[in-house]
RNA sequence: GCCCCGGUGGUGGAAUUGGUAGACACGCAGGACUUAAAAUCCUGUGACCCGCAACGGUCGUAACGGUUCAACUCCGUUCCGGGGCACCA
């Protein structure tokens, strides 16, 4: 009996289906456990090798929490609402909604191939309406909620419109502290005052504290996406997708005023078992810093001069200010004489594209001619411009402390700006002394004071001078929520008179219509701004309204989609209280870290505003957070002559045969090695006279070599099948090729996994050579999840070998050989060693170690020729979570009529590892010289005199007296002498 | 520039708390079976040295230094690779 896998897989993937044998029931005595993945994103060129990694390390820890009796929650659906589907239809001519559903499909044939436990009747896809309708919902909880500071709860817009009614703003300030209540030039406004204002202030008003509110900004604006994109979407000032410059444009757009939540959600890290990267990617994202914001009037004119930092104890330092060239202040300030110079600089920074003030380093600024005033010594201050300080951070302007900051440092030289030296001897005149542990000089009421204590002082003095305050300052931003974009989800909000008016709850969800045409519509608005149908509508007690075109980005639907999974066909709401109540935090969610601060910190901020409001009952989504690394691909290639021809007439090119070299020609061309230079060149023009028989006069010109990306497919190793590739490329088919050793050996480079470097390998051509189970343990086998690796396909063969092994611990080749005999000692120490360390390593995420500990298990199985029923059925347990198919099927050969999914994980016991006496390992002086076999009943005592006894020792001692005899976890000894 | 992670045989990687470095697998070499091949199995495999033997010695976890009876593991400095952030005050 061989061990035939595909029937194996085949036969026991569609048993499984057919019995749901993954329902989940919202209902059970079982305690929870929620293991969740990332959903993909189902993209035109399907799964490739990488996508699975996490996938293979959720669903072994979900059916081994099974195994272990928990009631697992493990679902999987679709992000299929975005940018990358909107394009991909572009490109294909088919509309998004096809292509993503054909795309959807080969995803989950792919996926079901490999054999995962996920609960397939809980499927979401954030594209069907019936899902987008509680994205669109939620949305309009928000839009319906403000942030209260002073509880730091979201609440309903009525808690808010109660408090201006009864007592104004006072207490209640506009989150923007700049923005003017309209017709006026206040920031606040009475009771009286409120009731006063007619519906369109009201509303504009409100606005400012919506937690999802419409404001105007500058936004990150690609002209060749004809969208805007988050921060978090453009890479080095070009976007993410598609590498198009970026341009700072104002537009009307929708934000989530995640900033309110900055503190809740630093705070709550705390709580939750992420990595420390992880951690603290989210916390560098958000920011926060606490300092001093410190208004420094300006010398002969009404204007002052607030400036942010985080070091006011080096006041007595600053030797200079600087803002940003588009700070409001530089043109009132700038003096005559400086006008022209500051003119020109602006003239300057506006010039250069963001991408080059990002990608240069070089020192640049102008001296507005304007001084400020100190604040306590009443010194002037010379105030500059430059680049390097942006407009959107802290106030855009700074005050400059050369000696204590490198940039300001850097500046000072540049420009011959003397430097005061406030940390005395800590300051060496060549680079700034950033250090916190430096005790200041020459300042004043500072002086011989700490970071710490003068910090503290200074601010007080500030704050009792009216001055400057103590200021906490997150560089984190509101998120940009609305897109130009045609595949999201439309808006449940209609426009009238400039008032976002919000859709009735019973008319969603507001289906996205249908649109032949995807190009963007007037004034950068998106397709659906085309579609002048929908777009003006007349509704009940308001009259005619335009509605909103923008789409949601992304992210709206991957923001919730955890708790849908709960409660995935309910209609009444987005998901019972009582259910959700149930399953509550995800328990492991496993992804990769690319959505640090995306996808990550929205859903953490959903949950908190959904937690607040009443609807859900935890306020972090994700307890544990396990981060796949990525698999990269391993690319190939092939180095190919470019025929650069001398001829006195013409020939045809079109004869040229292709030609390429092996890689060690091709570093020999590299090194300009002479040898190798000329018999390629030799070998090449040979070509030439086999193919133009007749034309003497045709010779290499000159030799050019590129290299060229070769199916990945069809390289053994290094080794290219040349056949294969003459197939693959049918223009390179009469190809010559210049050998090493009779091979054609292919260049080798680790790249990102991607069609276009025909890198990539699909999971179904690995599944359908060695099978699924061999499949997922190669996965693991390769390295620790969390690490991004290389895909190599060679090991493979090991971890179908050890498959193939494992069967024929219970057949031969006469049939079932396993037998009801009872289990030998030796045995059952195997067994119970390798129970021991599949429990640990599983619940560590160790999975690589523990594919070996299976590996060591049934090498030894197979020293002992051990054949024991006893024994087998409880490895084939263990396995379950790992090669689910073989497991099951091995069952049931040895008779068993229930599925092996719902067996229970072995218990270990510690009685079959003890032993009565051990090689003791002994170390003189650290170093490891022999090992002594002594009874494990012997006191300390004893095993020191048997030792200090021992013939070998004693030579080691050479005599020496003993020191310390050290005991080192009771399974080794060290002799000190 | 700053922050984080990493660097272990020919290769992927083990070593969970400072306690026998190199588990397991690939590759390679040799052998068994076979007419042959595939498959399978067995043996060897960090480097160097000594020797008839070995259950002998020396070195060895990027480099250098430190702490310790003992360091891949902790500390310091440097180099290299990967990732993140970026004139963020």
């Amino acid at each position: 009996m061989e061990y035939n896998f595909r029937e194996i897989e085949r036969k026991w993937q569609q048993k499984w289906n057919d019995q749901g044998a993954y329902k989940v029931s919202n209902q059970s005595a079982k305690p929870k456990f929620y293991v969740l993945d990332m959903f993909p994103y189902p993209s035109g060129s399907g799964l490739h090798v990488g996508h699975p990694l996490g996938y293979v390390a959720s669903d072994i820890y979900a059916r081994y929490k099974r195994l272990k009796g928990f009631n697992v929650l493990h679902p999987m659906g679709f992000d299929a609402f975005g940018l990358p589907a909107e394009q991909y239809a572009i490109e294909h001519g088919v509309h998004p909604a096809v292509s993503t559903e054909k795309n959807i499909e080969t995803y989950r044939k792919q996926l079901d191939n490999i054999g995962f436990s996920f609960d397939w009747s809980r499927e979401v896809r954030t594209s069907d309406p019936k899902y987008y309708k509680w994205t669109q919902w939620i949305f309009l909880q928000l839009f319906h909620a403000w942030y209260n500071r002073k509880n730091n709860r979201t609440e309903h817009i009525s808690t808010l419109i109660s408090i201006f009614e009864t007592e104004g703003n006072k207490n209640h300030p506009i989150p923007d502290s700049s923005f003017l209540i309209p017709n006026t030039t206040s920031t606040t406004f009475s009771s009286e005052e409120w009731k006063a204002f007619d519906n369109q202030i009201k509303q504009t008003i409100l606005m400012e504290y919506r937690v999802a509110y419409c404001g105007y900004g500058e936004v990150n604006w690609c002209e060749a996406l004809g969208t805007v994109l988050a921060n978090d979407e453009i890479v080095n000032g070009i976007s993410e997708r598609g590498g198009y410059p970026v341009v700072k444009k104002k537009l009307r757009q929708w934000y989530l005023r995640i900033t309110e939540y900055a503190d809740r959600l630093l705070q709550g890290l705390q709580t939750v078992d992420f990595s420390d990267a992880m951690k603290e990617m989210q916390s560098n994202w958000i920011g926060k810093s606490s300092g001093a914001e410190i208004t420094f009037p300006v010398h002969n004119s009404p204007f002052t001069i607030d400036v942010y930092t985080t070091r006011p104890d080096t006041i007595f330092g600053v030797d200079f200010m600087v803002l940003a060239p588009e700070h409001e202040l530089v043109e009132s300030i700038t003096t005559t004489e400086q006008k022209a110079a500051v003119e020109e600089y602006i003239a300057y920074v506006k010039s250069r594209s963001e991408r080059e003030r990002m990608a240069e380093k070089k020192i640049s600024g102008v001296f507005t001619g304007a001084y400020a005033i100190h604040p306590f010594t009443k010194k002037q201050i010379p105030v500059w411009i430059s680049e390097y300080i942006l407009a959107g951070y802290g106030t855009g302007a700074i005050m400059a402390v050369p000696s204590g900051d490198e940039r300001d440092h850097k500046f000072a030289n540049h420009f011959n700006i003397p430097i005061t030296n406030i940390f005395g001897e800590g300051y060496n005149g060549t680079e700034a002394a950033t250090s916190k542990d430096l005790v200041l000089h020459q300042s004043d009421f500072l002086n011989g004071k700490s970071y710490k204590e003068a910090t503290e002082e200074v601010i007080n003095q500030l704050e009792q001078l009216g001055v400057g305050k103590r200021k906490v300052n997150y560089k984190m931003r509101d998120a940009a929520f609305s897109r130009q974009r045609y595949w999201g989800e439309p808006f449940p909000i209609v426009w009238q008179a400039d008032v976002a008016y919000a859709l009735p709850e019973d008319e969603l969800p507001i289906e996205l219509p249908h649109l032949d045409s995807l190009k963007p519509g007037p004034d950068a608005e998106g397709p659906l701004a085309n579609l002048t149908d929908w777009v003006n509508v007349t509704i009940d007690g308001l009259g005619e309204a335009r509605r909103e075109v923008n789409t949601m980005p992304g992210y709206a639907g991957s923001s919730w989609y955890f708790l849908r999974y709960m409660d995935p066909h309910n209609d009444e709401t987005f998901c019972d209280k009582e259910i959700s109540k149930y399953w509550n935090q995800v328990d492991l969610y496993v992804g990769g870290t690319e959505h640090a601060v995306g996808h990550l910190l929205y859903s953490r901020m959903w949950t908190k505003a959904l937690y607040d409001l009443g609807l859900i009952s935890f306020d972090e989504p994700f307890k544990k957070l396990l981060n796949q690394g990525m698999i990269q691909g391993s690319s190939r290639f092939v180095y190919r002559i470019y025929w650069s021809i001398i001829s006195s007439e013409d020939f045809d090119r079109n004869k040229l045969p292709g030609a390429f070299v092996s890689k060690n020609f091709y570093d020999g061309y590299l090194n300009n090695d002479d040898k190798t230079i000329v018999s390629i060149k030799y070998w090449a023009n040979n070509i030439l006279k086999e193919t133009f028989p007749d034309r003497s006069d045709l010779g290499l010109f000159d030799l050019n070599i590129s290299e060229l990306h070769v199916d990945v497919n069809i390289v053994d190793g290094f080794e290219l099948d040349v056949n294969a590739f003459q197939k693959w490329k049918p223009e390179y088919s009469n190809s010559k090729f210049l050998l090493e050793n009779n091979k054609y050996i292919c260049g080798a480079q680790v790249e990102k996994m991607s069609k276009s470097k025909v890198n990539t390998v699909n999971p179904d051509n690995i599944v359908d050579k060695y099978g699924a189970d061999t499949f997922r343990m190669y996965e693991m086998f390769l390295g620790p999840v969390e690490m991004s690796k290389p895909w190599d396909t060679k090991g493979i063969e090991g971890v179908h070998r050890f498959l193939k092994k494992l069967w024929r611990l219970f057949y031969n080749e006469t049939g079932l050989t396993v037998t009801d005999e009872k289990a030998t000692t030796e045995e059952l120490k195997v067994l119970h060693r390798t129970i021991k360390k599949i429990e640990e390593d599983t619940e560590r995420f160790s999975f690589n170690t523990a594919v070996s500990a299976f590996m060591v298990c049934v090498n030894e199985l197979n020293d002992l020729k051990c054949t024991k029923r006893e024994v087998l059925e409880q490895v084939l347990i263990l396995l379950t979570p790992y090669a689910p198919h073989i497991s099951e099927e091995l069952w049931h050969r040895l008779g068993k009529t229930t599925s092996i999914l719902d067996a229970s994980f072995p218990t270990f016991e510690e009685k079959y590892l003890v032993e009565s006496s051990k090689e003791y390992p002994v170390s003189i002086n650290g170093k490891m010289r022999t090992q002594i076999n002594i009874d494990l009943a012997a006191t300390q005592e004893q095993v020191q005199e048997i030792v200090l006894n021992n013939e070998i020792v004693q030579k080691w001692m050479e005599g020496k007296p003993l020191k310390k005899f050290i005991f080192v976890k009771g399974k080794m000894v060290n002799v000190v002498v």
